[in-house]
DNA sequence: CATGAATGAGTTTTCATTCAT
DNA sequence: TATGAATGAAAACTCATTCAT
């Protein structure tokens, strides 16, 4: 059995492992030897593929945002018009997948680890710059510039915090809290319609 | 130099060097000696008084609450009618004091140790209750239990995930961040009162 | 209320906290505050009256030896002849005060410190040497100088085997040691008047 | 240097370490890296094997326990009947081995830690009974149950108390030791069966 | 006489990281 | 490619002891 090409499969599972285990731990005090039991190798071994336990998580992170893009992605080039890919957006940040207990609480993780690692700072950055640049992609043709700004902007707000409360354990289902933040869009658009008539 | 009824400052001067620890931080990432140090004692003399590393983060958390909780408590007070209690709410949350970096830093590393810590938990638990029953108490007078109930969710996502952005650097400033809110009180209120009449 | 003449009770007071302490935990795992707050004083006191731990171990030590003498020294008193002699001594050892669970985890964990503090050592020591004698200025007269020596040895390591069995809660009950002591004395003795016939 | 198979002779490294730390010492205040120096490696490398100060402690008493098993096992296969049965266990128990300052010193060390560890404990009362029983191998067909009991009680008791006075300095040389248990025994026997006849 | 305040020195424990194989 | 072996550095916690009052 050549042991051969091993290299990306080593490296998804560490990454993988990773965001597993803080997830599960809800915070970023999970040990090498932790994450490289969960992927089934030796602690050693991530070292070898990743340098350090620093780039083990950064990596991890990139992963995190590279799939909620995929998803977002797909999302929102199945919405049928402006309206719908707020929706999608919306649907995709409390997808199951994505407002899991797990990928919640792992997300949490790294917002706090974000104030000593300026590199997951900047990947956090990029989310939330990303979110927020979906939401206006939709929005601005509905809204304009000025007005779709502030409601992106409390639209983002509300999903980070939905988070934040998801992961305290105080927050609405996964239901409720899409119903909230498409309420507020809707509640938003619909004062705005009204006032520009 | 007085030595007697040391405790109380000790205790005091404990707790706020602790939050000001992880609030500089940023995470619970704070040896016992960064905070004895910044408190100007020795780290035996933070185990002295209160037993546990774990025992003085929980009673800064504590502390922190106390705090937000005399503030709310004052501008409630000073608030004229429901809607002003609503505001008053919104003021304190954003206050220089309570959104500050170091605060909100604070804060945000305590939502994640409460994943670890049950008591930490259990207080991050009761101030999301209290900020409810705050938000309520103005809201309900005005959109009845079940709309207020709704408005009030929102606005406390809103809150958090304004704190989060703001840990984050991503964040609107201090007086943005108020608008907001307060854009989505009073959209809500004046959509509730159009359809109500 | 004056707060004079304190110096013998506080002493007092002390050496039986710390004899109660060590007995009670079995061990010199004890720390001058819970043996000051036993004596109801503060650590501070105990050094002011004793200089240091190893001081105050030892002058309980002390106080164990005086207390057995004086319990010894008025059993054999009391003792109408030779045999009864090497009774009233075995009786002392097994008594009430001295068999209790307390004083004979005290004893043990006194023995094991001696390894260490010679002090301590010594002063088991003429302890060893006191029980030895005791038994002799019975057993002599009745055995010879040499057999005597020989049946007080055996006695002597029976009663501190029965004593650390005793500790380890493997050991037979009070009255069942007092007999296997005495039955050691009387089967030596009672062969020896057979071969002297 | 191989650098694979190396757990078993660390662990055994570890273990003799301990127990010659513990003896030297006299008592179990020796540290984790007075442990590890003495077994040539590092206080981590004595946690990565044995988890803490305590496994390894009783991991310690095990080998202690196996070694006297062993070796008792040794001697009573090859006495050739039943009082020779006896003399073997009273030869092994002060064997040069067994009765080295060292071992002795040890024994009791762990005998007080027993107090406090309650695994200790179990473990020297395995010992206090295993030691029982192999004398009762050996004198019930000599001397019935109800005596046999007694004389193998006494005899037990004399052995510790023969350990006891060896670590206070003050006990008999290993060579009278024994003759004072043989002693016990032979006369025990003597009186018994002159009774009998 | 008595204590609350305070600490230095020491101990166990954890963990990322290195390295020889 | 992969790992068992090993450690240095750091952190929480303990406790005898000192001192000012």
């Amino acid at each position: 059995m050549p042991k051969i090409g091993m290299e990306p499969i080593r490296r998804k599972a560490l990454t993988d492992a990773a965001i597993e285990a803080i997830g599960a731990r809800g915070s970023m005090h999970v040990t090498m030897s932790d994450i490289a039991g969960r992927a089934g190798v030796s602690p050693a071994l991530a070292h070898h593929y990743f340098g350090s336990k620093e780039h083990l998580i950064a990596e991890s992170v990139r992963s995190l945002l590279r799939d909620l893009r995929a998803d977002a992605d797909r999302a929102l080039k199945a919405a049928a018009n402006h309206r719908a890919r707020v929706s999608a957006i919306i649907a995709v940040s409390f997808s199951d997948k994505q407002f899991s207990d797990e990928v919640v609480a792992a997300w949490l993780a790294f917002y706090v680890d974000a104030q000593r690692a300026p590199e997951i700072g900047r990947l956090l950055s990029i989310y939330a710059r990303r979110l927020h640049s979906n939401l206006m992609s939709g929005l601005k043709p509905l809204a304009g510039e000025s007005d779709a700004e502030r409601i992106a902007e409390g639209a983002a707000a509300m999903i980070d915090g939905l988070y934040i409360r998801k992961a305290l354990g105080a927050g609405p289902a996964r239901h409720d809290a899409v119903a909230l933040v498409e309420d507020h869009i809707e509640t938003q658009l619909s004062e705005l319609r009204r006032r520009t008539i």
